[in-house]
DNA sequence: TACTTTTTTGCAAATCTGTCGCAATTTGTA
DNA sequence: TACAAATTGCGACAGATTTGCAAAAAAGTA
């Protein structure tokens, strides 16, 4: 489904509009990378930064935003459900970051482990720091 | 290897100091719970705030200290060196944090996951986001 | 469309957070 | 104990985030 109906849906469903300031952030996120509060009000032209705030935090109540912690700040990107789901994988030597791809067992175990504690999972996100495929080569 | 042991070891080893304020940041990220920093300061007393995050910023820096992302702001614990490594979940009603136990098997899978894209693995952390046993209850 | 009601937004002010310089205090060492 | 180096507390600050409120935009209704 589009991401754009989609956020069009869970706003109409919590009787919220689809206003510029919200367009405007949901493009700014469609990027590749997550971006930091500052580069998001950067990449927002036009609009206040207070209301960059409040539109941030509204999709996060939403489920449309989570925050990462990467490295010193922390960094917001759509969740799964607007952008296609994966892990973050950051090379401690060069800093690079790679995406790890989606695995439907790993998922499951996750699942079944919060379960066992009585946790209902809405969301998840694995980070994981190590050495890329040439800075491996090169650390001996 | 008791953790205070190891504490003073990885701060000699360093040329650094174990200090009044330094074992109290210590021994507050001992319970079992993350803390935010603002938690953190409130279980130091008489330590200065400003001293508070000079500690967590060495601490972080010789990897006895590790921030994570729970929801709407950053909190700290013990690394894996010095602590039991688990996983965090976040309760997006009440906004309790509880730790899953480490699974060997998903680790297991997060590894192999890795590998597959050349990537060596050195340390992981996994959030998770849901509803609390409680919270799910009045949730419906 | 014209009018009313409810949401949102921009702006400025207030509040928090995290950092810095520096003198005083504490620790390590001989 | 005396000296040198490391660490802390305090006050001041820059930057980040939040809030109140009036104006503007969107939604609902006749």
């Amino acid at each position: 489904m589009d991401p754009f109906l989609k956020l069009q849906k869970s706003l109409r469903s919590t009787k919220h509009s689809l206003t510029t300031p919200r367009r405007a952030v949901f493009e700014a996120l469609r990027g590749q990378e997550p971006l930091t509060i500052h580069q998001l009000v950067a990449r927002c032209p036009n609009i206040d930064r207070a209301t960059v705030y409040r539109v941030v935090a509204l999709f996060e109540r939403l489920g449309i935003v989570q925050r990462l912690q990467t490295g010193w700040k922390y960094r917001l990107e759509l969740t799964g459900e607007f952008h296609e789901h994966h892990h973050h994988a950051t090379c401690l030597r060069c800093g690079s970051a790679i995406n790890l791809p989606e695995d439907a067992a790993l998922e499951a175990r996750l699942y079944a482990l919060a379960k066992r504690h009585h946790f209902r999972i809405e969301r998840h996100q694995i980070e994981v720091q190590g050495f890329c495929d040439s800075c491996s080569a090169v650390r001996t």
